[in-house]
DNA sequence: GACTATCCGGGATGGCTGTCCCGGTTGTCA
DNA sequence: TGACAACCGGGACAGCCATCCCGGATAGTC
């Protein structure tokens, strides 16, 4: 791969990680490669299509999280850990409105372009909550669909404070808690 | 105004309403005339753009759901009435597709459409919220649009059974409660 | 039954999108 | 330094979309 190649390949890669986490997955694929100072050709050449443009940005950014997720299962205070969880989904969708775009199912399918990537973003979501009730800190009949919509709750909030999601998290947690637990 | 003409709008009128409730706003005007069995030019005429044919059909939908909020302020048990408020939205976001995505925000601004056709959907949500809160059913903390997200996740499950739904309600009115009150 | 204002159908237009292709350029290696 | 393969730019293309327009049809009225 010649140099300049490889330039390009990485400024067209920062700049859609830019684009997509400022202004989500609807920026143009003309838009992308006019800010990364290259011709749109250069870009599809790079990335055949825009899912793969996409799948290359959250294939990175997806294992991250489940590596940040997977690490939770070592931790001493499982209430905790599961709160942790829900920060961890909450702060990266509203740091990144492309991700909380593909998690609530609206451009992309973000668990395929994580399995394309080696992860496997459904499985770390199910052993989490799965780890989350039996430890009781989660009600039993919660499924992995449910906390992905909540999820998309709090992600939404991306443009408020750090205090709004913080609450919503709460909220959530709260909601999810066993109803015989009573306990603050 | 013409008895054809008359006709024809109702016609479209039907088609739009099934179609968004059944399949989202991302039918387009020519399928919408297709399916009527009308020119594209007969919808643009009735309609000048797509945006006044949702506003008309919002306007009328969303009023039958304002209306249900306001009267559960006579409600003698709170708790109840807002778990019922809860409900409302839920079963109607559920059973329309296109009120989900526009209560999401991905489309159309909803508040602007109930606004148009002289319902303020915004208040009805504020005074139902104020009431609850009122009556210590919700913790103080929470505000409009802490809601508002919280109804897009119950929404979002309209493809699954009542019984996820009943759910997901549930979930969200317990993590709503205000943190002091530890009863069931 | 005829006349006119009204309304209809659907093709045309312009703007957006993602993807492809070719003439020109540039990095790389002998 | 020269030559060639790799690569670039951006115009071209096809597919969607909402919206506009005009020749033809039709309903309502005298």
């Amino acid at each position: 791969m010649r140099a300049d190649a490889e330039r390009n390949r990485a400024r067209i890669l920062d700049t859609a990680i830019a684009a997509f986490a400022a202004e989500g997955l609807g920026v143009s694929v003309h838009e992308i490669a006019r800010r990364a100072g290259v011709g749109t050709g250069t870009v599809s050449r790079h990335f055949p299509t825009k899912d793969a443009l996409f799948e290359a940005i959250v294939a990175d950014r997806v294992g991250r999280i489940v590596d940040r997720v997977q690490a939770l299962a070592e931790s001493p205070d499982q209430r905790e850990a599961f709160v942790e969880f829900l920060t961890i989904l909450t702060e990266e969708g509203a740091a990144n409105v492309g991700i909380a775009q593909a998690f609530a199912g609206a451009g992309y399918d973000m668990d395929a372009a994580a399995t394309a990537g080696g992860y496997d973003f459904d499985a770390a979501m199910a052993a989490a909550l799965c780890r989350a009730q039996e430890a009781h800190v989660v009600r039993a009949d919660a499924d992995v669909a449910d906390i992905k919509a909540l999820m998309v709750s709090c992600m939404s909030r991306g443009s408020a404070d750090q205090a709004t999601r913080a609450r919503m998290i709460d909220i959530v947690a709260r909601g999810l808690r066993p109803p015989e637990s009573a306990t603050q």
